[in-house]
DNA sequence: GCTTTTGCTCAAGCTTTTGTTAAGGAGTGT
DNA sequence: ACACTCCTTAACAAAAGCTTGAGCAAAAGC
């Protein structure tokens, strides 16, 4: 899930647009000043900031400098109207992106992904990613979001095969073969207790699954959510 | 093997990077302008496009828009130096990823593979279509128009097998022998009940048949309505 | 039009599969 | 040998799915 920083004055604009972002799916907090903003930023550590202009207690590019000091999190910042070269200003003062007001939820939503699609496609080589999950092969690490994941052995190689196949079903046979390398004699209940655990470091849990989708008689399958 | 279709004006970059690209085992084909890239891939039909900006005769924007009404590849564009607003207005516009120019081969591989890993999941290779209905086998999935049908294995696998014979009749015993993999013993009217319940499903009923038109007699069959 | 056959649906009971926890054992490094 | 992590197994609980039989509806045959 990502986590969205809203901070707007105006607080019908921003019931709205917190509503319509958590109904996408998004994690959502807010904030009315750029003063609470400012705190909330550091101490929540959002994916994505959705700034407006025009708060009552500071200007535009100084709140803007200030949330760069804090943190290193994208800015995408929502101007009055189409006013070109402060839009233009503020992109070269740290913001990363921006919507012009009003604007559709749907725009926003295009440009929090590809905020958030510029920051993923940085890193590593052969890293696969699957919503939050980012793994890599390499250095045989696994992370959901800034959280490393704390994952032994077997839990990693269990992980990075669904992850291969993601959206694909797997059978618990086609695990025990490519994961213990125990194509007979194994048995289905280790990939159960394995799966058990490992969702449990995702964070989720059979009957509430993100991420490990179980298709019942058939096996499991890792999706993005 | 990968098909890829490069888009770059100027040759000698044209050819350094072709001939990189088929060194690694890809299947490298190019074109020079945007009218002739367009071309290319709708009679070529690449499986990911690299899309060099600034071609002399058509704003990169327009190229994309273009390219994505004729096909629905991915497309990977290549910025000049950090010129990091036309990259994001360009990722909103349809592309899938981004290089910044001078890039170097293997970062380039790099963003090839992620594209498509990713192109992987979505439009599926073997999935079936019978009118509003989609089976995807791999991920075990079947939706009708938007909605995700909820299926259990053996409805699955009996909407799955009535589709892969769809339009031909389909005796009981048929659908007991491959669904069930009983060819004897097994009670027709088992399958009956998960026809009804396929039906139920399927938003109708035997009295009012869309996709699957019993034959009296004989069977049943899987049509597109 | 009446009988017979075939097909449809419902609901209850049963089996199989899966989730989770906990206990013990194997292996590793100190 | 001790502490440690990790893996396996067993056990129970719960859920999901399957089968069955009976009653009713529809179609075919006469």
């Amino acid at each position: 899930m990502v986590k969205v920083h809203l901070i707007e004055d105006e607080s019908e604009i921003r019931r709205l647009v917190a509503e319509a972002l958590a109904r996408i799916g998004h994690d959502v907090e807010t904030s009315a000043t750029a003063l609470e903003g400012l705190q909330q930023v550091v101490s929540t550590n959002p994916d994505v900031v959705i700034l407006d202009l025009g708060l009552p207690d500071l200007d535009g590019g100084e709140m803007l400098k200030m949330l760069r000091a804090v943190s290193a999190v994208p800015v995408i910042v929502a101007t009055a109207r189409d006013d070109d070269s402060s839009a233009i200003r503020l992109l070269n003062a740290g913001a990363d992106d921006y919507v012009v007001k009003p604007y559709s939820v749907e725009h926003l939503e295009a440009r929090i992904r590809a905020v958030l699609r510029r920051g993923l496609t940085s890193p590593g080589e052969d890293t696969i990613t699957v919503g939050e999950i980012v793994i890599e092969p390499g250095s045989r690490e696994a992370r959901l979001g800034e959280e490393t994941l704390d994952l032994s052995p077997k839990e990693f190689d269990l992980l990075l095969m669904l992850a291969e196949k993601m959206g694909h079903v797997v059978t618990k046979r086609e695990i025990l073969a490519e994961v213990w390398r125990e194509p007979y004699g194994g048995s289905e209940r280790t990939v159960d207790v394995h799966l058990s655990w490992l969702r449990k470091k995702l964070g989720e849990s059979a009957s509430e699954p993100k991420y490990l989708q179980t298709v019942h008689g058939v096996g499991i399958k890792l999706i993005a959510p």
